[in-house]
DNA sequence: TACAAAAAAGCAACAAAGTTGCAAAAATCT
DNA sequence: AGATTTTTGCAACTTTGTTGCTTTTTTGTA
């Protein structure tokens, strides 16, 4: 006896990783914990950074691809090569995204946050188009710049 | 005399090129022109495709750059890795972008299109959060893709 | 038209991002 | 605890994007 101490699981069923049918593994523990402490989206570069040296990153990349299919993070598109992942909000889940809030991105402090009290508006298009998915994009300055300094 | 043919210019003074302040080459021409020929977004890829193995690789980006710091073309975002550029419409200049239309991606042939006529709807952004440029990128079924088959 | 100056293209080398197959290690199930 | 399934790490590779430098092309001017 003494130690074992599979991954340090706090009780057993609620997990957050169980209830969405994964096995727990220290690289999803740490990536899903990253998400949770973090206000704004994160790259895989973010988490590279943020994990330190400690998962590889071909582990990262699967991780966040299980994360996507699962329905616990949404992939958010950007200009430049730097999509960014955020938690969902809840009602995602196996296949199945559903996002209704608008995306911000700081051109001061770079972040990207989800605005989750936001709607994504009524769009009209053109006959003929059949809309299954919207993203909306805002870059601007975050409510933490304007109001911090100049 | 005979040959010389720098290359092939019509006039003189009313190439686009000329107009927006850029020495006129060879594969500006050229990448302008398939930027102009299509209806749909081109990808960095598609262009090297399309182009065939006549220009470098490094031209190609550096063309797309100017073409973007000069006004003429606009990068759309996406998820997944494949920024895609399309042709401004006219109140665009150096170093000033202006575009008011939604993006629209098919998600049967994968092409993406700027839906020329729509208008980005006004949105209600939390307090403290400005905007400076929006971006509203919907995926769905396209007006081709719609009516052809199925 | 010819020449000098400026700009762009091509090349090479590199950096960063993403993918795949496979063997070892860890998690889960019984 | 042991067998089974899943995940990880590693290596090798592909794709995408960047940078410095030399040669070539374009442009403006004589
Ligand atoms: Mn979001
Ligand atoms: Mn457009
Ligand atoms: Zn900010
Ligand atoms: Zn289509």
């Amino acid at each position: 006896m003494a130690d074992r101490k599979p991954i340090e699981s706090t009780s057993t069923a609620q997990d957050p990783l169980k209830q969405k049918g994964l096995s727990v593994t220290g690289s999803r523990r740490k990536i899903l914990q990253l998400f949770m402490q973090q206000k704004g989206a994160l790259s895989h570069r973010d988490i590279e950074k943020k994990a330190g040296a400690v998962f590889d990153r071909v582990t990262i990349y699967r991780t966040l691809q299980t994360f996507l299919d699962k329905g616990i993070i949404h992939a958010i598109p950007s200009a430049g090569n730097a999509v960014r992942y955020a938690l969902c909000q809840g009602q995602c889940g196996p296949g199945h995204h559903d996002h209704q809030h608008i995306h911000f991105i700081c051109s001061r402090c770079k972040h990207t946050f989800c605005l989750d009290h936001s709607v994504t508006p009524d769009l009209h298009l053109p006959k003929g188009y059949q809309a299954q998915d919207i993203d909306v994009l805002v870059k601007g300055v975050c409510q933490q710049c304007s109001t911090t300094s100049k």
